[in-house]
DNA sequence: GGTGTCTGCCC
DNA sequence: ATTCTGC
DNA sequence: GCAGAATGGGCAGACACC
């Protein structure tokens, strides 16, 4: 009777009983088979558990390609069983919920996570707290504390989809008490959470889900999916599995066939809402013919690789034609006129930053040339704070005081000049697949100059290390951060999807030993998170101010480091922890750090400029009265065993340096000349 | 209405 | 942003 | 060389709290 019970409930499968549990599901098995591999039934919602279960699988592997092949067999199984879940399986393997345009943010972060495994656990938020430090990672937080978390009843079990939309809700929450009612769902959420599913629900509630595979992995997965098991088949599904029989060799060549067309698509679309249905309709071929280059939607833009020196850019284009443009220091910004005259600005990620800049706005049409007719166009473009007075460059720091959402045009108090250098759409047609050489050609030809508001990228096209090295002085003289060097003829597309940084970027302070190096002391560490748990992740480093006989801080740290170098700095620096910072560190309490240490080891440090700060306490008084020095993008060099911390950096130099930056004497010399009239 | 803190997004 | 690391 | 994950300064915006 029992046994007729057992085998009735389970049904049609022999010895499946095992299989129909979600806790045994297991996407890296050999030979994966999509329907009876997977442990839920066709037209079921996807159990979460499953997508955990793929999700720590992946975690626990290291190879990409074996990480790629279980993501991939996950996915064969939704297309097959539950293709309405494959949209949100998607979006929560990548830790969003929309695309960026769209602007839905979570609006949750490790204060509002801790609040809830607080709540959820009876335990005090500081003690969440400590554990968060000491494990580095809030998602084994909430699994360890499932552990000893009473269950009244049990849970109902979690869908992705469900998951998904009580996400989705959370972010949705705002106003009044919204915070409070954030960590109530949140709450929710993670009681009826089994413990593996409370792990990634913390973490893509964290936006962080660390597992080693992101965006371009999921492409990947899915185009290895479609590939192997075709998502637009009819019922009943005759293939399963088209890889069987075939060579790696030709699996590669067709996953990479599906992959480059996959890729292109979302990067000129990046949008899964509108990607994913398609792929499910119509299959990985009909996707170029649906997602295309549409001016409105933002596509990925063209980044640059850091290059350490003009030996390095030539030999990267050896012989073939390249030009350099001066990198300016503002903020990316994608102008796209559409059809309609409409006019949109995205940000260097995807965000919608139209109610940002009114002002390029109101003035975008008198920057087309008149005999152009320009009726549509999407332009890659650098908005930069510009003096109007002076008629120059402003600082970054300058720039990102403006407002950033519902600007009114006439109270905007720093102005913009757009500097554009490229051009990837032109009245109905995408200008991605040509060359530089000829894009910027028609972005000439179409716009023109207007002084203080819009200009093109000041370029060269030299030819020597001597040319190159003169034109980078140049660009820094003219309130720029170096070049962009980019190729003008041979490989030179706009096709991120072939690669994403096609271009160069020289800095000054990419340079050896050239750029400002500062000789640091360490004076506090921070504990390390994810694959730094159990180390210090970060320092806190301070400059000594010999007028005062004091530390005072000047920037965090966590870059630079290779792990060798974290494990001895936690080694030696365990030795040197001290249970009260010492009475002359001056430092600003929200920096205070987990440990604090004797300031007996000094650090060189490189950065790419120096800010007046409004935390950071070096050189206060010397160039501003109250607010210190900090700095931007720091980063280790090395230790200098051979310099005692008072014979670090002093804060007369840190604030000789900030002075002599080209900005800041740009500046200077303005207003000194000013004071003549 | 002012201040403090957290979050997301620029770099 | 910069940097390091496994593949 | 790619892709991913560590980490930086600093700003506006959104809320909480007084």
């Amino acid at each position: 009777m029992l046994i007729f019970f057992y085998s009735d409930a389970h049904d049609s499968k022999d010895g499946a009983t095992e299989l129909l549990n979600p806790d045994s599901y297991n996407p890296g098995k050999p030979n994966y088979h999509p329907i009876q591999d997977a442990t839920w039934k066709k037209g079921e919602n996807v159990p979460y558990m499953v997508l955990a279960k793929t999700l720590e699988l992946i975690e626990e592997t290291s190879s990409r390609l074996k990480m790629i092949e279980i993501l991939a067999n996950y996915f064969r199984s939704v297309f097959l069983l539950s293709p309405d879940d494959l949209l949100c399986s998607v979006y929560l393997c990548l830790n969003q919920l929309a695309p960026a345009y769209m602007g839905i943010e979570l609006g949750v972060g490790e204060g509002i996570i801790i609040k809830a495994i607080a709540q959820a656990t009876g335990r005090a938020t500081d003690k969440v707290k400590s554990d968060v430090a000491t494990k580095g990672d809030v998602g084994l937080v909430a699994e360890a504390s499932k552990g000893t978390q009473r269950t009244l009843s049990i849970p109902v079990s979690l869908t992705v989809k469900s998951v998904f939309t009580k996400l989705t809700e959370v972010a949705v929450m705002t106003g009044n008490s919204s915070q409070i009612k954030k960590v109530d769902k949140i709450h929710g959420i993670l009681v009826a959470a089994k413990q593996l599913e409370s792990r990634f629900i913390t973490r893509s509630l964290a936006g962080k889900l660390r597992i080693g595979l992101a965006e371009q992995s999921v492409l990947q997965a899915l185009a290895f999916a479609a590939t192997a098991t075709p998502p637009n088949q009819s019922t009943p599904p005759t293939q399963l599995n088209c890889f069987a029989g075939l060579s790696s060799e030709t699996i590669k060549a067709k996953v990479e066939a599906s992959a480059v067309i996959l890729k292109t698509a979302y990067c000129q679309c990046p949008s899964y809402d509108q990607i994913i249905p398609v792929l499910l309709r119509e299959g990985v071929e009909a996707l170029p013919l649906h997602c295309t280059l549409t001016p409105g939607v933002p596509l990925k833009p063209m980044l640059a690789c850091p290059t350490r020196g003009v030996g390095e850019v030539l030999q990267k284009f050896e012989s073939t034609k390249f030009t350099c443009e001066w990198k300016y220091d503002g903020e990316r910004a994608q102008i796209h006129l559409l059809e309609n005259g409409e006019i949109r600005i995205y940000s260097r990620n995807q965000e919608n930053n139209t109610s940002k800049y009114p002002d390029i706005i109101s003035r975008f049409q008198s920057w087309i040339e008149p005999s152009a007719s320009v009726r549509s166009a999407i332009l890659d473009t650098e908005a930069v704070a510009w003096d109007t007075d002076k008629k120059q460059i402003l600082p970054f720091q300058i720039l990102s005081t403006r407002k950033r959402k519902d600007a009114v045009e006439a109270d905007i108090k720093v102005q913009v000049c757009v500097y554009a250098f490229d051009l990837l759409y032109l009245n109905g047609e995408s200008l991605v697949t040509m060359p530089l050489i000829e894009r910027r050609q028609r972005l000439w030809n179409s716009f023109h100059k207007v002084d203080g508001q819009f200009g093109f990228a000041t370029s060269r096209d030299p030819q020597t290390v001597e040319e190159i090295e003169e034109f980078l002085d140049e660009s820094l003289k003219g309130n720029c951060e170096g070049l962009m060097v980019k190729g003008l003829v041979k490989d030179a597309t706009y096709e991120i999807a072939k690669r994403s940084k096609n271009w160069l970027k020289l800095k000054k302070d990419y340079l050896d030993g050239i750029g400002d190096t500062i000789d640091a002391v360490v004076i506090g560490g921070y504990l390390g998170r994810g694959k730094r748990t159990g180390l210090y992740g970060g320092f806190l480093l301070a400059c000594y101010d010999e007028a005062n006989e004091e530390y005072q801080s000047l920037c965090k740290i966590g870059t630079g480091f290779s792990d060798e170098d974290f494990q001895a700095h936690s080694d030696f620096l365990k030795n040197h922890k001290i249970p009260k910072p010492k009475p002359y560190f001056r430092f600003d309490p929200s920096l205070s750090p987990d440990d604090w240490f004797e300031p007996v080891q000094v650090w060189e440090i490189k950065c790419a400029d120096l800010s007046i700060s409004p935390v950071h306490r070096a050189a206060t008084g010397i160039v501003d009265p109250v607010k210190g020095i900090s700095l931007r993008f720091p980063r280790f060099i090395r230790i200098r065993p051979d310099k005692n911390p008072e014979n670090a950096t002093s804060s007369e130099q840190i604030a000789d340096l900030y002075n002599s930056q080209e900005q800041v004497k740009n500046k200077k010399t303005d207003d000194d000349e000013e004071g003549f009239y």
